[in-house]
DNA sequence: TTGTAAGCGTTATCAC
DNA sequence: GTGATAACGCTTACAA
């Protein structure tokens, strides 16, 4: 069927290993046979099988990458960027969707390492995620966590500093006015979740504000959990002036459970959230959000993932941190 | 390091055959054996290679998936789509992004197949992509086409109707009473923008309404473009009432433009365009749009492949076509 | 039901 | 500079 290096070698007269030294840009080889066979190569539309070379040199040329969900308008872009710095190194990209699925997560975490891929870049679902990568980690496999760390598990990350992004967020909502606010927030098993609350928490008590359990709504970081924490909110005895979502797709959430209601951002209630996304900031620039530089965070983490794979790392794990960005727009404005 | 399919085999007191035959579910091995060999596989922690496989049994379990950027919130939608369909068919994505540039396509397609993916997903830069396309396709090799198709190629395919949706808009921006309409196209060599073209030019027609050259502005698909066709029409001497781009990032392009000449939409300029963004919709659902169902269509593409690959496909190519729906807000209304 | 032998297409190693 | 040989870890084909 398709050519292999001992046809090439065939037609131009020298042994498989001399091709091989040709494909390879390997030197010690004669400038007349390496055009030889790089005559032979394109008569023959040679195409050297990567699985073959995978096998016997171990380089697969393969990174796996597992995100809870590409099309999230936090995930894409973050795939996006991990892919153009692997590309740039020779790599491709196996992507996996974990849908935030534990057991789907390991499923996948174990498939990759079957396909031999170098390493691993990975935004964990949890804390629980541990289970899965402290093998890996341990025996000392390229892995670097995205996004989110995984509490007890000593490895490469890259995130943003949730504390003083969340911290910064609520005290520009205190500042506004606002003294009643309501957190969506992430199971506390999720670093970004746990660290936003904490965030939270600094910037009420800073302001000598109440901040108890029932300002704390606890449910899946969706769209439906934002949904659901919208309606209880809008239930209490005392509603918030302020709702802050801790991602993107709980605040749409929200927003649909306010609309559902007939309430208007910021006429009746204020709203806020982590996730500037691009398409939104232009067409209907409403919302204040921290911005994360998805994007980037992506670039650094794979570059960092690369640098573990050529050995170049140093047995200490490193954590890179991005400062999160503010912007204020009207939905964060207070009705008193 | 990692054991192998003769460490088992050798702790289980079987040949490699029978482990092999374990690992796969093949039938033939009696119930007795099976657990011995079960047994030797959880002690030694083994795990197959597919690396290996991938080289014998010619099934790497891997499929191509290459689109321009993933974190386009069509594209995003699409990969995931299709993610899911080839993982519950035991396949893992390669992903990659082509950036609409031709050359990289290229490469990525010659480098997939060197991974030796058993079948190539795609949403071609445009016609010129046969270059490298009609050879796999021409020799057999599983190719499906998302979105766009490639002129001259024939070879399976999921899209929109894009004709018939592009029509169907302008119908409805001409029953609103716009007369002069003006749209931000693709190159002619994307068959989508030519598409959606023809369906504007044929309900103009329909209502016996001028569409000249001057309508039609043409420049890449992305925001950049769609900020310079926003620009170019609002320096025409009779300025459209009403823009119709041809996807979701020129029209965010047009309405940075529109914002900086201090227009509003629809006060002073209707503004539509094929994607709808889920985010969007909630958030802020002003603009009228041709929604198309992303993920269905890259599942139904995800299927075609599978069944392509699995030969259960017959000689003749096909072609399943998605109907858009429009999806009218208060962008598109006319202020005459 | 189980095993043997050979080879998939490449590269590491060492010899010439 | 170049080549012979032996893997890499698995599966196909056939034999027992």
């Amino acid at each position: 069927m398709a050519a292999t290096v001992r046809d090439v070698a065939r037609r131009a007269g020298v042994s498989a290993m001399t091709v091989s030294r040709v494909v390879n840009r390997q030197a010690g080889v004669s400038a007349e046979t390496r055009a030889r066979i790089e005559a032979a190569i394109a008569e023959l539309n040679y195409a050297p099988n990567k699985v073959a070379s995978g096998l016997t040199s171990a380089r697969t040329e393969l990174i796996g990458m597992i995100v809870p969900d590409v099309s999230n308008p936090f995930f894409g872009p973050v795939v996006r960027g991990a892919e153009m710095v692997a590309r740039g190194a020779g790599y491709r990209l196996l992507l996996c969707n974990s849908e935030s699925d534990l057991e789907l997560e390991r499923r996948y975490v174990e498939d990759l390492v079957g396909h031999r891929v170098e390493g691993l870049l990975i935004a964990p679902v949890g804390d629980r995620s541990a289970l899965h990568l402290s093998g890996l980690v341990g025996r000392g496999f390229p892995v670097v966590l995205i996004d989110r760390q995984v509490a007890g598990l000593d490895c490469d990350r890259v995130g943003l500093d949730n504390v003083a992004a969340a911290r910064q967020m609520t005290a520009h909502l205190i500042e506004a006015g606002h003294r009643r606010i309501a957190f969506v927030a992430d199971s506390d098993s999720v670093s970004t979740g746990r660290e936003r609350l904490a965030g939270v928490r600094q910037a009420m008590a800073a302001a000598a504000l109440p901040f108890g359990d029932e300002q704390i709504f606890r449910t899946s970081t969706d769209r439906a959990g934002g949904h659901n924490s919208g309606l209880a909110m809008l239930g209490m005895a005392e509603p918030p002036t302020a709702i802050f979502a801790v991602n993107n797709m709980t605040a749409v959430g929200v927003m649909q459970a306010l609309r559902e209601r007939g309430l208007q951002v910021p006429r009746d209630m204020a709203l806020c959230c982590f996730d500037d996304v691009e398409h939104l900031a232009i067409l209907a620039p409403v919302l204040t959000v921290i911005d994360q530089p998805a994007e980037g965070m992506a670039r650094a983490a794979m570059e960092m993932l690369l640098k573990r794979m050529e050995g170049k790392a140093g047995p200490q794990s490193v954590a890179v941190t991005f400062p999160g960005r503010l912007i204020v727009r009207e939905s964060s404005r207070f009705r008193g």
